[in-house]
RNA sequence: GCAGGGAUAGUGAAGCGGUCAAACACGGCAGACUGUAAAUCUGUUGGCUCAGCCUUCGGGGGUUCGAAUCCCUCUCCCUGCA
């Protein structure tokens, strides 16, 4: 018995833009929401008590980092990702398919949103290689040679038991050659299948965990043809929901979301892979996105970076040095609520691992805060206000 | 008191006649971070009217075309012996 349901509350005439109700057997998920990331079960520097507490709905993990380390089997054995890592709500893994670029043709290189210069890397710097059939690669642990395919995949997700599980894909970069994505898609369009096979074998061979549900994941890069034809093969499938990933240049984000979801059913999730800069978050969900994850919000806080209303902040500049005042004022997350800019910036050049903490809580919290509010907008219809309001404060450059 | 060693830019520490405004580390300053090889990475860090010039390597004085580097002397520190 499949228990994973997706049901559209409201949707926000003359764009995409929808709230619903994503159901999965460890909770609800009111979308459009975002989804924290955990890659090795665990949101960095975070306890699942501050994680509820930033109202975050769902955790994502990932099956290349934890097949790596500690194994997907020792999850398993320990009861699911959920009961492992001690997160009661739903959870959601990634394939491993991003590593295919971030150890291969993308190894040490920035994946450039923006669309700018971009080099290739050359094959003995390759730590991933890509054929027909799955990929090679070394560890970035210990350089222990593994390879992946998309049954492994699912083998590796399913042990690991999260509530909603990405199909296998090749990531391209946008500096690959057309001819290279129609290479490409057609791994991605296989491994798709292969997935959904392997995933009903698994499901005959343990009944108790059918309940998992499976997105396909749409590449395709800049291309439109290209993103079309992916979203129709995948459409033609079983596939619970959807992801959306690969290269997106930043300007043509809604751009590429418009066409895939004018392919992809209504009535099924669709998620945005990666994405969580503010502008991009109103794009995506302007058009059809419900869920999307990433790692900005703690990264970028471990890193010394704090969400405002007024752009990212870097708390580490010496002009926070005596400024007592909270990241922001009225701002209810439990950092904000008990900590000024001043500590917080002493706390980073002291290296104290607090910070880390605290400057996730406040990143994490404002984020979901941001998509909470985009939710509410569509319900009662001020969806365009808000964006226009809230983008123009973002990059208005005032230092508040 | 005698013998030896040492004083280098914010800190530690290389350099031991020219390529030294002086390695490197840390610190400082600034920036970046979008399916996490990220508590990471990049740039910068004497001054200026900045493809050049000026003042620096404990203080002072010498040797030399040229000194952080050699000599004399002073001050302070360390290690032995008295």
């Amino acid at each position: 018995m499949r228990q994973f349901k997706f049901k559209i509350n409201t949707e926000l005439s003359g764009s995409l833009a929808r709230t619903g109700t994503i159901k999965t057997p460890h909770g609800e998920i009111q979308t459009p929401a975002f989804i924290v990331v955990g890659t090795k079960a665990t949101v960095k520097a975070m306890t699942p008590e501050q994680v509820k507490a930033v109202h975050a709905q769902a955790v994502l993990a990932n099956a290349y980092h934890l097949y790596l380390q500690p194994g997907h089997k020792l999850i398993e054995k320990a009861g699911g990702l959920s009961k492992f890592m001690n997160w009661n709500g739903p959870t959601f893994t990634d394939s491993g398919g991003f590593q295919v670029l971030s150890l291969g043709s993308g190894y040490k290189k920035v994946i450039d949103m923006v669309g700018g210069q971009q080099e290739t890397v050359s094959t003995q710097d390759r730590r991933a290689f890509v054929d027909n059939d799955g990929v090679t690669f070394y560890s970035h642990l210990d350089g222990s040679k593994h390879r992946f395919t998309a049954e492994l995949s699912m083998q590796i997700q399913h042990a690991i038991g999260a509530d909603i599980m990405f199909a296998f894909d090749e990531l391209t970069s946008l500096v690959d050659s057309y001819e290279y994505q129609i290479e490409s898609l057609r791994r991605t369009h296989a491994w798709a299948e292969r997935c959904i096979k392997e995933l009903s074998r698994l499901r005959a061979e343990h009944p108790d965990r059918s309940y998992q549900a499976l997105f396909g994941v749409v590449q395709g890069a800049q291309y439109e043809d290209l993103r079309r034809q992916c979203a129709r093969f995948l459409v033609a499938l079983d596939f619970d929901g959807f992801g959306i990933g690969g290269a997106i240049e930043k300007n043509r984000l809604g751009e590429i979301v418009s066409w895939v979801n004018q392919e992809l059913p209504k009535d099924k999730p669709k998620h945005l892979l990666g994405i969580s800069e503010p502008d991009d978050i109103f794009a995506a969900i302007e058009n059809g996105i419900d869920t999307f994850d990433c790692v900005s919000p703690t990264r970028v806080g471990r890193n010394g970076s704090a969400y405002t209303y007024f752009g990212r902040k870097n708390i580490v500049a010496s002009r926070f040095r005596e400024d007592f005042s909270p990241l922001i004022e009225g701002c209810e997350c439990y950092t904000c609520q008990n900590y000024s800019r001043a500590y917080l910036h002493h706390l980073l050049h002291a290296h104290e691992l607090l910070a880390n903490t605290l400057m996730s809580i406040h990143n994490e919290h404002f984020i979901i805060k941001l998509v909470d509010d985009i939710r509410n907008s569509i319900v009662d219809g001020s969806f365009y206000k808000l964006k226009q309001n809230w983008l123009k404060n973002y990059y208005s450059k005032v230092d508040k």
